[in-house]
Formats: structure tokens, sequence, C-alpha cells
DNA sequence: TACGAGTCAATACC
DNA sequence: GGTATTGACTCGTA
């Protein structure tokens, strides 16, 4: 795209509105029966799980650091080539042209040893199958161990080096699996925070980095998501974007819904975004965009007022299952939210309750 | 050196 | 078979 390379692209992009153009990518995807595989791979250049995540949970703009805006960049581009669809396809087809071929040849050759059964390294030639069982299996934690180092993490979710050595010995695992976990635990809880604030329709500006914007309960007050804030974008530059401003006065309307929402309560509804969405689609779109340039999205919504029109919706995929999980963690997260207040209120250590 | 961010890839789940 | 989850890893940064 005009000769820019993506770094360059991610660079010079003003804000774009990750949960818009995620839940565009969904809809594109399940619409022409297209995999995350196959659109990571070619598009995005990451795996399945990542893809995976990403779409299922996107970070707001402003959380994101320049590499991890580059998927958001390259879906943006994606969804507003018109052929992006028929490319796609065009891939797919290839693919299994290719895998027929290969399971024919393998068919035929009976000497020959299925690659697929090999993994991708094998195929690579990287790795002779004597190699394969030296690949290290995979760790997978039980209930129980689960529950031992949430509880430790509600305790002391920075654990010193004694208190890793016991949790790795008391739970029979490997000190370096206990690190990894405290590591992963930390972020994923961090990423959920994002998303139930963004859900709480706090918004969170620059500002709030302070602490968890939860705590702080300053829902938009402070004018930064709901007063129409500047940062850097222009007031030209939303033009047509009705996006971020209308998402926005939904978000702000709904602040009351915020009890519900941490209750784990599904209250955002995807016809919200269905005109924010459209404008991702090109030309011919219902919602009235003339002109948008290569980042059009969401100037709209400025640094300070992103997180509202980034609405995580439940979306209709949602089973039974994931309503649970969601209202779990939802509960689990309300739970430290309201320790770590309660702490925070006292000023004496030892007084702390966790 | 510890941490956060981002990602991979094995596995679980539907 | 496609998608979601999650332990492990790399890399940049303070």
């Amino acid at each position: 795209h005009s000769g820019l390379s993506i770094q360059e692209m991610v660079a010079m992009s003003p804000e774009l509105d990750t949960y818009a153009i995620t839940k565009k990518v969904k809809e594109v995807l399940t619409d022409n029966n297209l995999g995350q595989r196959l659109f990571g791979e070619t598009i995005l250049g990451l795996t399945q799980g990542s893809v995976s995540d990403l779409l299922a949970r996107p970070k707001p703009w402003h959380k994101l650091s320049l590499k991890g805006r580059e998927p958001f960049v390259r879906m943006q581009l994606w969804l507003q080539d018109p052929h992006s669809v028929e490319k796609l396809m065009d891939m797919k087809r290839l693919e299994k042209k290719a895998y027929m071929k290969r399971r024919l040849s393998s068919l035929s050759d009976s000497h020959t040893v299925d690659t697929a059964f090999l993994g991708p390294d094998y195929v690579q030639g990287s790795l002779s199958p004597g190699q394969q069982h030296l690949k290290k299996p995979r760790v997978v934690l039980g209930p129980e161990e689960k529950e031992a180092l949430k509880k430790a993490y509600q305790q002391k979710p920075y654990p010193s080096p004694k208190t890793i050595e016991e949790l790795a010995s008391q739970l029979n695992l490997k000190t370096s699996t206990v690190i990894n976990w405290f590591h992963n635990y930390r972020s994923r809880i961090r990423r959920e925070l994002f998303i139930e604030e963004i859900q709480s329709a706090g918004g969170v500006g620059p500002g709030s980095e302070g602490g968890s914007p939860s705590l702080r309960g300053s829902k938009s007050g402070e004018g930064d998501s709901c007063d129409g804030t500047e940062s850097e974008g222009t007031v030209e530059a939303r033009q047509g974007l009705g996006l971020g401003l209308e998402d926005h006065r939904g978000a702000c309307k709904d602040q009351d819904m915020e009890a519900e929402s941490e209750a784990g309560g599904s209250n955002n509804s995807p016809a919200q975004l269905d005109c924010t969405t459209s404008s991702l689609a090109g030309p011919g779109s219902s919602c009235g965009q003339g002109g948008l340039g290569l980042f059009s999205l969401t100037e709209a919504s400025s640094s300070s007022s992103a997180p509202s029109t980034n609405i995580p919706a439940p979306g209709p995929a949602r089973n039974p299952r994931d309503n649970n999980l969601r209202k779990k963690k939802a509960a689990n997260l309300n739970n430290i939210i309201h320790r770590l207040e309660k702490a925070a209120s006292k000023e004496d250590p030892s007084e702390w309750e966790f």
C-alpha cells in the first residue's frame, strides 16, 4: 500500500477501533466460511491460536504497542481490499488442491512416511523422526493445581522467589512452570480487566493509568470519554464516521448497565455497531461514509475515548458455557477488585485482607 | 533481571 | 475440523 512498509503504516495510523475491526473480520470469515488458520497465516502472518485470541479479545488501540497494532492494521487493510475475500478463497482452493495432491502421492507410495503425522518441523526438514520425541511435552495443570496457584495469586500476585519455590515443590511443578503461570495469569487478568473496563463503559483515558479504572469508579465523569475531549484526533478526521461518537453516547448512556455487566451479563447489542462496522465494508456501505481514507475507522474515538468505542459484545456465538465462564471471571475479578479496594483504604498493610 | 507484550503451538472443546 | 485455551517462549524495556 503506497509503498509503505507495514511498520510505517502502523506508525502513521490514526486510532483504530480494534473491536469493530475484529467484529467485521469475524463476520466476513464466517459469512464466507473462511477459517482462522487460513486468515491468520495468509493475511496476518499469525497462527490460528493467536488469531482466535485477537478476534475474541481485542485490546483497545491505545493499550497496544506498535507491534500489537500491526495485526489490526493488516485486518483493516484486508477489509478495505474489495478482493480480499476472493483472494482468500483462492488461497483456500489452492491449499485444498495441494493437500489432495500430497494425499494422492503419499497413498501411491506406501513407503513414504506421511509427513502429516510428523509435524511442520519435520516437513521442513529440520527434525528427524527420532528428534520428534525430544520435543518437550506440554505441561497441563490440573484443576487443583490451578486453584492453588490462583489462591496464591490472590495473596501475592508478585510472589517472591522463595514463594515460587515453595509453590513449585508443594504442587510438584517446575519453578519455571510456576513463574510462567504467574506471568501468564497476570497478563491475562490485565487483559480481562481491559475488557471489563470497556464493558462497564467507564472509558479509560490516558490519565487513568494509575490503577485499575474499575477501582476508581471514575466512569467518564472526568469528561474523558463522554465529553468529547480531543486528543490527537481532529474533528475533520471524524467526518462521516458516526462510529465512535454514536457508540460513545451509547456507552455513556448505559452507565447504569455496569452492575449487570460486572455480573457477567451480556448487555451489548451487536446491532449497536452495525453502522460502525459497515464503515469497514468499503464501497456500498449503507452507513454513509464519504471517501474514507486508508485508516478511516475511528479517529472518532480519540485516545481518551477509545475504549468506549471498543465495546466487546458477547457475540451471537456465545454459548451457555461461555456465559458461565464470563460470569465466573467477572465474579473473580470483582472479588479481586473488591479486596484491592479494601486494601487500598487501609493504610496499615497488616490490615490488608487477601 | 524481572516484567509486560506478543506470539507459538499443543491440547481441549464443540 | 474449526475454534478456544493456555503453558512456554522471545523480545524489548526499565
